[in-house]
DNA sequence: AATTAAATACGAAAATAATCGTAGAAAAAT
DNA sequence: ATTTTTCTACGATTATTTTCGTATTTAATT
């Protein structure tokens, strides 16, 4: 019964060791991180779940999800049990690892790799809530700290 | 001599308002941010030293920068003045609206529109300096003068 | 058991982005 | 004046991403 998913777990996690150590391998299209968003929400799905979830934003074909899905299957960054017909796909990347890895790209790209000048531009866009505003300064106390102990 | 660049100039900026009213019309692909960001660091230019920019980073073929410069302009996105033979292309759209459009969108690809989240990202994975710090602290503490004003 | 419904497999097409080669025009150098 | 260099114009090609149609397999329903 779980035999196949674990076989390819082990294989994956093999799989993705390697491939991290050698730097970011994956960097999924706009439709890729799409579906790796739901799966990190939702947990391991269907096609059919995905395909109905990025339906409630737009119009998807069935196949057209699918198809993007085998494909991320290929690139190694999902899995898949094939062991009942409807097969059930899971990221093998981490969310947090592979969103901080976008952000530096996106940082490099637009900001010029300046963190405080996205971060400026960030709250000046979108004033956070207080409690969020709280959380953010206690992380920047924190870095004070850190800096002042190096010193 | 300046007729050229100045009617078009004048016929950017109504275009310019135009389109920005109906909302962002200019999605610049990655290539093409590279050549605005090397257009608004250094002011208007030649094909040729913007290809020689980007050239500094990667290899790019003359021709290769001199077709995107013109499908920027067919966009609408550059503007150019042909009075002499080495062309002169300048931005029609602004740095940090653009910027701060394209961080909107990454925002909510990314971190599903939570700005605090994409903040604390950032602020963990690249410890600004402390005067960066600062000016941050000063920005958090602007906003919140703000909410309690507001109450 | 036969029919219908629901998946996947596969390949091809469409859309978008990026690169380049070649020709011709204009200027600069000889 | 001729040659050489430096541009732009233009079209074609390549690469990548996304979408979709059709065939086939498998399960569910009658």
């Amino acid at each position: 019964m779980f035999y196949e998913i674990i076989r390819n777990a082990s294989i994956n996690i093999t799989n993705r060791l390697y491939t991290m150590s050698l730097k970011s391998k994956y960097n999924p299209t706009e439709t890729e991180l799409e579906i790796l968003q739901l799966l990190w929400e939702h947990g391991p799905s269907t096609v059919r779940f995905i395909n109905e979830k990025q339906n409630e934003e737009k119009e998807v074909g069935y196949t057209t999800s699918l198809k993007i899905m085998q494909i991320m299957a290929e690139k190694g960054m999902l899995e898949v049990n094939k062991d009942n017909r409807q097969h059930i796909y899971t990221p093998t990347i981490d969310e947090s690892e592979t969103k901080s890895r976008l952000l530096d790209g996106f940082l490099k790209k637009t900001f010029s790799g300046s963190a405080s000048k996205l971060v400026m531009q960030t709250l000046g866009n979108h004033k956070p809530s207080k409690k969020e505003l709280n959380e953010i300064k206690d992380l920047i106390n924190k870095i004070e700290n850190q800096q002042d102990k190096a010193n």
